[in-house]
DNA sequence: GATGACCTGTGA
DNA sequence: TCACAGGTCATC
């Protein structure tokens, strides 16, 4: 779904109610939402009977361990996807999701001794689930990274500088919208080649991260940056006034202020 | 690295 | 009916 904010609310919430409870046994309709040539066959026994003892996070994948020499468990939420614990699930609803009730978005549950669940709604199928994920093909978390490292790949590659702050190998968390934010931030054209920004500017990249995930955590997510609102047609920067530019980059929607964003 | 594909729901 | 959606993956 989401972005690594939502994703943080979901391992937040595994943590709070799922920790130390004890895995009865998994239901998973969808042989396609398992990844990696998993099957349910192989994962119901690698997992039952276990209980789950840490829920963590690299970028947008949540990573949960289970006790002694039992697997990790990784989930993707994709584009849609939202954890639900015992059918409560974290944070705000997604503007772009359904938050209807469809037994049929349950793509994977894990079902608890004590009667309880942790299940994966998914309306689109676009998330997965994998068993004892390799997390190093993930760049460092975005909630952690440095400037040195926001330095290291900035000045590598001749990309977009939105591209690379998507691509989760480089840093691992941010999504289309907190990037279109962070770059707003920053004041950064977001189809600048990314080697191309001096150290000032690559420093106003790596505050602007820290400081659009500091507020879209404490505000409810990724969709409530101050540039979000104005994604929409006629949208206008919140900095001043101007007519946002309505562009694709790195495949993907992109709004920005061709004024302050140079 | 840009592109299209994946899958399905929502809103214009 | 169509465009579009906060993600990833294979392919050119």
């Amino acid at each position: 779904m989401p972005e690594g904010v939502e994703v943080e609310y979901a391992r937040r919430l595994i943590e709070e109610r799922a920790l130390g409870r004890k895995i009865a046994g998994i239901d998973a309709p969808d042989a396609w939402y398992l990844k990696r040539g998993l099957t349910a066959a192989a994962l119901e026994p690698a997992v039952t009977g276990h209980r789950l003892t840490a829920a963590r996070r690299r970028g947008k994948l949540l990573l949960l361990d289970t006790d002694r020499t039992g697997p990790t468990l990784g989930l993707h939420l994709g584009m849609s996807g939202r954890v639900l614990i015992d059918g409560h699930a974290a944070g705000d609803p997604l503007v772009y999701g359904s938050n209807l009730e469809n037994p049929a978005w349950h793509r994977f549950t894990l079902r608890f001794a004590d009667g309880g669940s942790l299940a994966m709604r998914d309306p689109r199928r676009l998330g997965a689930v994998e068993l004892d994920p390799d997390e190093d093909r993930l760049g460092p978390d975005a909630f952690e990274v440095t400037q040195a490292e926001v330095d290291h790949v900035l000045t590598r590659s001749r990309a977009p500088v939105k591209a690379v702050l998507m691509d989760q190998s480089r840093i691992a968390g941010l999504g289309n919208l907190l990037v279109d934010e962070v770059l707003w931030r920053a004041g950064i054209d977001p189809a600048r080649p990314a080697r191309e920004l001096d150290r000032n500017e690559r420093r106003r990249v790596y505050r602007a991260v820290r400081r659009t995930l500091q507020l879209t955590l404490e505000r409810g997510g990724s969709h409530t940056g101050d540039h979000m609102a104005q994604r929409v047609a006629g949208g206008v920067c919140p900095k001043d006034g101007t007519p946002f530019e309505r562009r694709t980059i790195a495949g993907r929607t992109t709004f920005s202020c061709p004024q302050h964003q140079r």
